[in-house]
DNA sequence: CAGTGGATGCTCT
DNA sequence: GAGCATCCACTGT
């Protein structure tokens, strides 16, 4: 899952043919004290426990979605989460859905992302390689920037939030380096 | 710009 | 009853 949350930067990720470049993602695994498998299988993460390259969707303070793509790592739970990606199609469906006019502010965050895509509780555990969703792998590395992942209090220091490099769509800009 | 707080629902303690 | 893998509106420099 560590090695397959740095290769989805770059790739393209479509729901219903609306979607775009995946440009920031954070891993979760089962050693993390910050990931929802972490304590175990629940009725919540239980599509984490299910076979890799499905969805893991959840709600966020009560209000948000949150997509996650399950990776398997030594048979365990773990997932990717997708913070953001940079629209490319399905821009009227997005706008329509966000209620808003700038496609920077679409899907720059976990859970404007699911809204702009319209992923909620149905999709979770729905396999990511057949419709609703499309999922390409990327064709050429992109740069990458890698930092501490965001709002979370446990394992926070852990760097394990990947983005593409100068985007513009971002959740948040990523630290300088040093 | 930065910082704060409210909305809101579900899981776990 | 606390604590969230969040977002938005509002305040104050």
């Amino acid at each position: 899952m560590h090695e397959v949350a740095p290769e989805l930067i770059g790739a393209t990720l479509f729901v219903d043919g609306v979607g775009g470049v995946l440009v920031e993602v954070e891993a979760y695994d089962h050693e993390d004290p910050a990931a929802h498998g972490y304590r175990g299988c629940t009725e919540r993460n239980a599509s984490m426990f299910g076979p890799p390259g499905h969805a893991y969707v959840y709600r966020s303070y009560g209000i948000h979605w949150c997509l996650n793509l399950v990776c398997e790592q030594e048979g365990r739970a773990s997932a990717v989460l997708v913070r953001a990606l940079e629209p490319t199609h399905g821009l009227e469906s997005m706008r329509a859905r966000r209620a808003l006019d700038d496609p920077r502010l679409f899907c720059s965050g976990p859970g404007r992302l699911c809204q702009a895509l319209g992923v909620d509780r149905a999709f979770d555990g729905v396999a990511l390689d057949r419709p609703p969703f499309e999922l390409r792998a990327r064709v050429d590395a992109p740069g990458l920037d890698v930092g501490p992942r965001v709002g979370i209090t446990r394992a926070a220091e852990l760097p394990w939030r990947y983005g593409l490099a100068g985007s513009r769509f971002l959740s948040r800009p990523f630290r300088r380096p040093a």
